[in-house]
DNA sequence: CTTGACTCTGTACTTGGGTACAGGGTTTAC
DNA sequence: GTAAACCCTGTACCCAAGTACAGAGTCAAG
């Protein structure tokens, strides 16, 4: 039933050195030894570090993660703490959509100017950002 | 007409530090020196750290933006090269935006059924996150 | 009984864009 | 003439999220 790093890192898809990585940030709880000292980690583990990684996907900090597994692990039903940190992420994510729209904008404008040039003329690229 | 280091750093809207950051990266060009040793910078050298500012406001990296410094000090028309970057760069802003925008799609999902979900029951995004 | 695959700890390195000292020297204003 | 404010170099540190490596121990197959 317990599993060596290897086999845990491979089931869930991430790399050993991650595992102990997660291990030392207190992502995952620190697991039982053989008298070797060779790890040997529940099968949960597995669904732990997939939690992990889905949350990374959504734009979750490890420090944000390990807020959210905390959560869990006070109360089954700390639901509320838990959308309200997702209501948080969505506004700073909406955030970065503005910003990268604008800075868009401002590529498209530069980049348009630049083929509508005279054959002999400057870059007005580099024009404009060199004038204020 | 020369700057020291200080008032570069004003006139610019730098700190000393990067200024000094940005000369070991190559990014300005070495100035004289006075006697003892103090940096003189031309009072272009203001322009061109504005230059810097306004590229990495539009999302490129140092890197990309020494490739845009050299581009101009090589050839004042350089202007295709610049426009490819320029286009080069929207194509991932567009990549980034798009990701964003799922990442958003799912925290939505997430936070509207959690606000929907039956006062006793279990968190839907906890849930999500631990399922495939 | 040895070879190869696995695991252990500990430490250092990576990228990007700076920031923060420590321990000096210089210049300027009063 | 002295104190504040500036400048110098060199080094180390910050964040995030790992990655890499050295040098050692362990385990299973043939």
């Amino acid at each position: 039933m317990a599993l060596r790093i290897g086999q845990l890192a491979e089931q869930a898809q991430v790399k050993v050195e991650t595992v102990r990585f997660y291990e030392r940030r207190g992502l995952i709880t620190e697991p039982e030894r053989t008298p070797a000292g060779y790890r040997q980690f529940p099968v949960e583990t597995v669904r732990r570090i997939r939690f992990i990684k889905r949350a990374q996907d959504l734009g979750f900090s490890l420090s944000e993660i390990t807020e959210l597994l905390e959560l869990r692990a006070h109360s089954p039903r700390a639901c509320g703490a838990v959308e309200r940190k997702a209501r948080d992420k969505i506004v700073l994510v909406e955030t970065k959509i503005r910003e990268l729209e604008s800075i868009k904008t401002a590529l498209v404008t530069l980049a348009t100017d630049c083929a509508k040039r005279a054959p002999s003329g400057e870059c007005p690229i580099l024009e404009a950002l060199e004038t204020d």
